[in-house]
DNA sequence: GTAATATATATTATTTTAATCTATATCAAA
DNA sequence: TTTGATATAGATTAAAATAATATATATTAC
């Protein structure tokens, strides 16, 4: 249980634009150089976030990209199902002496459960808590936490 | 997010080490043929089990495995754990104009309560649970379910 | 029409997961 | 004390997922 790059690179990409929406689109370049992501790989990352309507782009000169929801509304819970991989094949156990149906659902059920216990907490943290922080740096020059 | 082979399979030899306490210690070539598993792969998946104390093991001739604690006390989430990678290393995220200590720390510990949701959740499966359904196989052969 | 940008697809490298192979240690029974 | 049945250990191979790079193409502003 692991947080892969791709989801921490997502969070940086999704947070790079957060932090410069003022300044219209966004290159490639330059998040990939603020972030220290091979460009290449940024724009795979990229993708799908576009796919998912997270992100608009523009091409062409002058082009770029932009965040396409405002920042409260992203989550992490979400950012990371942007790249959950589609289990819909999700490989039917074969059954066996003593391994039933019936256990299957058992631990099929806790198992979804569970995953929706895990993306319920992370649900609580938006793009708009992360940035908070930083743009006011609160956090380092005062005891007081605000949030 | 999936529920790896290892663990499903994991699953299954200790759910046969338990239906089959009564018989004394079990031959791995026995699990292998009714689990389907093959035999080589087996005893490695074994191996983590024993380290962890959940099965005990007997050399040379009439040798074989054992549930070393009883099914009431085994969980899923428990199981799960025994395959969880050491994850000490966890590589440090590096810094990057946006991304601070600050929001690391943020991330970090939702991630951890996320973890730890999931992991509640699949407490509240034990192997003795899953035993029950297949023992008596009430589940089949009527509509009323009794766990 | 040309330079700056995103898009698409293919390729390579690395790591993790799954499975097999070979050799060794231990023990019970004959 | 030998022999055969078992577990143990470590190495090897195969397949799949993840991470990263490369090359060629499509769009658009100027």
């Amino acid at each position: 249980m692991k947080l892969v790059t791709q989801v921490r690179y997502g969070i940086r990409i999704l947070l790079d634009l957060a932090m410069h929406q003022s300044r219209g689109v966004i290159q490639m370049r330059d998040i990939a150089e603020r972030q220290n992501i091979s460009l290449k790989y940024l724009e795979q990352l990229i993708r799908p976030f576009k796919k998912a309507g997270f992100v608009n782009s523009k091409r062409g000169r002058n082009g770029g990209h932009s965040l396409a929801r405002s920042p409260e509304t992203i989550t992490l819970a979400q950012i990371i199902m942007v790249f959950e991989k589609d289990q819909a094949k999700q490989d039917i156990s074969r059954l066996s002496e003593g391994y039933s149906q019936y256990q299957d659902a058992l631990i099929t059920e806790a198992w979804n459960e569970a995953k929706d216990a895990f993306y319920q907490r992370l649900e609580k943290v938006t793009l708009a808590n992360l940035s908070i922080g930083t743009t006011k740096k609160l956090w380092q020059d005062s005891d007081i936490l605000i949030l």
